[in-house]
DNA sequence: CGGGCAGTTGACGTGCGTCAATTAGCGTGG
DNA sequence: CCACGCTAATTGACGCACGTCAACTGCCCG
């Protein structure tokens, strides 16, 4: 399951997430450096990457595939508190333990680096830090969007957020045709789909059943989804108009 | 209600929070270019100091008192998706519009930038940026784990989990003797609880009345709260045992 | 054909929301 | 000092959305 190294952009500067992961702003020379710490690791779908409590040693950004992040109680009960996709940033600076779960749900490539040299690298670019910064920013406003949803919505209209959401962010790694209408792959179970939305996966069968029915979703076999009309899925998610407005 | 600025702590030295703010880290030179583009704001209880939506022209560090951050759905349904107190930081470097409601719930004390010169300082000075990085990083940890509470814990536990949260914070920032027992005053309604928590404010009420009869908490009037055992709270909270633990 | 896992659907129970009445706390004014 | 009004908080009765438990279906891979 290794993907041989010198199939995976030897040079940064052919790297599908050039332009939005943390090395977005880098100079040439930046990059030149941190190519020389980089390095690639491959995950099969369902492995875990990281186990709550461990010590970390290294962070990294996704390259291609999905990964969650999820905390759990001693008793079982377990809350999806992140979604890793492409460009996304995992590991913190400055810390050693991690406080989450972090399971691979498709096969993933991640380009990692050592930790002590990445900060070391970090403390002296500040083009790295700042990028940081609006990375860890924009999860912060993520989270507490979802705390919303978590706290406030019903069952439906929490199922049609995670779909606006799934699908807003597919479609910003696809370029295609806007238009009113949608389509993509879930990379989630069912099961996942609950532990994210603080329901049972039971829920989130009978919701996704409904918003079929009602004309609101298509699914061509469990995890193809149609959304022929992305207006009337925003509508049932209860979203205020600026959806997705990300300054 | 304007506080004369002469009161206020003239030099950053001396302020209440210059180890905890965006400031930490800065040396003395540093603090000296801060003092001159700060400036103090006061607001009462109730006001609210940032509308969702508004251009935000300034940020700053609340110095005392405390606030609230919310979301509001369209049809009037709230969730807090913050709690301020005295060193968090308001604003967002590098983004115009406020995501949020800002709200006084007492008498509070903000020290203020104007968003420009400090956004400048900041690119600048990376003692502030780093400080800002990892108050953030806090921050987005801090909204995870209310994640889970939102999203997997009963009632009872949501109620013990917030009582843990305010406890927490206030003993750090008034260092008395620990030992197993708390007291502390809430500084939020039940109706601002119950934002926080994703509940009604009957079921914050109950809930709290249940605790008071199982000896887990005392009330000496609505707000002040008494913990004899701070162990048999975290138990009703349901966190995992390393509570609090922030590397 | 068979075993296993993801997903669907149904029947039933319950935790919390909803609606409403009552009480407690507190400042204000006669 | 008590009456008054206002708001925060408590408590009760009832209903519903979602959880729980369980049976069943479809699909993949051997």
């Amino acid at each position: 399951m290794n993907v041989p190294r010198h199939k995976l952009a030897p040079h940064c500067a052919e790297c599908p997430i050039r332009h939005k992961a943390v090395c977005a702003r880098c100079e040439a020379d930046e990059l030149k450096r941190l190519e020389e710490i980089k390095y690639y690791r491959s995950f099969e779908a369902g492995q875990t990457i990281i186990w709550s409590g461990d010590k970390m040693d290294f962070v990294g950004s996704v390259v291609s595939g999905v990964a969650t992040l999820t905390q759990t109680m001693e008793d079982g009960r377990t809350q999806m508190v992140g979604l890793l996709l492409p460009s996304d940033f995992v590991g913190r600076p400055g810390r050693n333990g991690a406080p989450y779960d972090v399971v691979a749900t498709t096969d993933i490539v991640m380009c990692c680096f050592r930790k002590t040299p990445f900060e070391t690298m970090m403390n002296e670019t500040p083009h790295i830090a700042h990028r940081l910064l609006e990375m860890t920013l924009d999860e912060l406003d993520a989270a507490r969007e979802w705390m919303l949803v978590l706290g406030r919505k019903t069952a439906r209209e929490k199922i049609a957020s995670l779909l606006c959401i799934i699908g807003r962010r597919h479609a910003s790694l696809t370029p295609d045709g806007p238009s009113g209408s949608m389509v993509f792959d879930l990379p989630l179970t069912r099961e996942a789909m609950a532990d994210y939305l603080g329901l049972t996966l039971e829920t989130v069968s009978r919701q996704m059943s409904a918003l079929r029915k009602d004309g609101i979703i298509e699914l061509k076999g469990k995890r193809h989804v149609i959304v022929p009309d992305l207006g009337r899925l925003m509508d049932v998610a209860g979203d205020d108009s600026d959806g997705g407005f990300y300054g």
